[in-house]
DNA sequence: CGGGTCATTGAACCATATCAAGTCCTGTGG
DNA sequence: CCACAGGACTTGATATGGTTCAATGACCCG
């Protein structure tokens, strides 16, 4: 199964042509050059729902970019108590481009598909190309806002402001993807890549308030059920008002 | 007062020689030629306790090294209820580099002492200098980490474990700042640099609480009071088993 | 149809918030 | 030096939002 480069290159180069995480991901922007030696030491891998695809305190073996689906980042107490401290989307970059060790758990959310770069040959390109690097800084302080905002939650909303507020970020990234330019506020669907625990677990709550939330902020028409794992919100801004949002953060 | 480059340059890198944040600030590791360039720039500012130092949504005007004094990160909601999302020490970097805007309140939390940089001539620097934009990106994901330390405190631990956990940070701090190399566990004398509200704000608690907490820990002998805004922990592991720390966990 | 997982609902409890006094500092002016 | 004013902190009593424990319901897959 091992190609030779020039074997290798072109379908690699073809595939990132077309890659779903070129707008928006590490590649985007890149020069000829830099996109052919990252497509050079990249390989792609499926990843099935549930399962970890690093841990926390180990040596990091990979870096990748997200093609499709949900990784979900946690960290655990020595009791077992979970805190899920990170959501990461398609075209997100997942992994700790620095440091000796991974700082948390990668677990795949829903199946992943991921288009994967060894983390030594990662970490040389990226010496030779600081627009790489600089890329992964934006990317990284990106997190860091959405890791504040979400302590702003974690220690200040209440249950039903935290729901409602988990709901909002899934219907704006959907809003985003679907693209739709029309300025109103127009409803909109969008699936629920998580369970309920790993609801929880990103709030802060128990299953049971989330479950009591959800039915709630239903019962007041500002979400419904569309079959499983899927829901509509009729009124972006009655959503944003349930959670306590500042007006135009996009978090 | 405005001096030519070469009147002003032999001053300022004397003083960056002598720098209390050069062991740890982005300064470190930089070539005489980024070091020569980032003094020519710089320009030191002292901030009162209680000033904020720039505000959520603006466009930052500088960018700075926190050479003494505490510097918190807040966010608000639009009733008023605040999260501290973040407090920098000396040799820690304010501000956020890339982005048009600030995304949190710094305010000083005690006297500030700064090193500060126009963010103009900083982002030039940084694009000529890989070197230092690489520093910032470590210090940025040593951010990173530290926020999602804090998204567990926030979502998954008690009031108790909050507080020890705040302590231990203090402790752990000025043990460091000691340098004591002993590896036993011998007591730490420590400063509390923000008042009841700001624990309050950064730990997602009331000021109740925590004055109820510190109380407690002090009656389980896991600290003591010296004098007015100081501390003494005979044993930091003690002081880390009620924070319900992973053992090692260096945050 | 049966067994498993996931989600919902109900009832009781408890940790923390809230409301309300008090106490301890610290600086200031007489 | 004392009196006292204001802020920061502590302590107490009560209320409550969210957890916990327990049962039930919905759905999927074999």
């Amino acid at each position: 199964m091992n190609l030779r480069p020039d074997q290798i290159l072109p379908e690699q180069l073809r595939s990132c042509r077309s890659c779903p995480a070129a707008k928006g991901g590490i590649c985007e922007g890149l020069g000829e050059e830099e996109l052919s030696e990252l497509s050079r030491i990249a390989h792609h891998r499926t990843i099935p729902a549930g399962q970890i695809i690093f841990s926390e305190n180990e040596k990091p073996e990979f870096f990748a970019n997200i093609l499709s689906g949900t990784v979900r980042l946690t960290k655990a107490l020595a009791d077992g108590r979970q805190q899920i401290v990170g959501i990461l989307f398609p075209p997100d970059f997942l992994g700790r481009a620095h440091g000796a060790t991974n700082a948390c758990f990668a677990e795949a959310a829903t199946e992943v598909e991921l288009c994967c770069y060894p983390a030594e040959a990662f970490r040389n390109l990226m010496q030779r190309f600081p627009g790489l690097e600089h890329r992964l800084y934006e990317k990284t302080l990106d997190e860091l806002d959405a890791a504040r905002d979400w302590m702003v939650l974690l220690g200040r909303k209440t249950a039903r402001e935290k729901v409602a507020s988990f709901l909002l970020v899934l219907a704006r990234r959907a809003r985003k993807a679907g693209c739709a330019v029309h300025g109103g506020d127009e409803g909109v669907t969008f699936e629920l890549p998580l369970r309920r625990i790993d609801i929880a677990d990103y709030l802060g709550l128990t299953i049971e308030t989330v479950s009591r939330q959800i039915t709630r902020l239903r019962s007041e028409g500002l979400v419904t059920t569309v079959g499983s794992g899927c829901m509509h919100a009729p009124s972006l801004a009655a959503l944003a008002a349930a959670a306590g949002q500042d007006e135009d953060d996009r978090a």
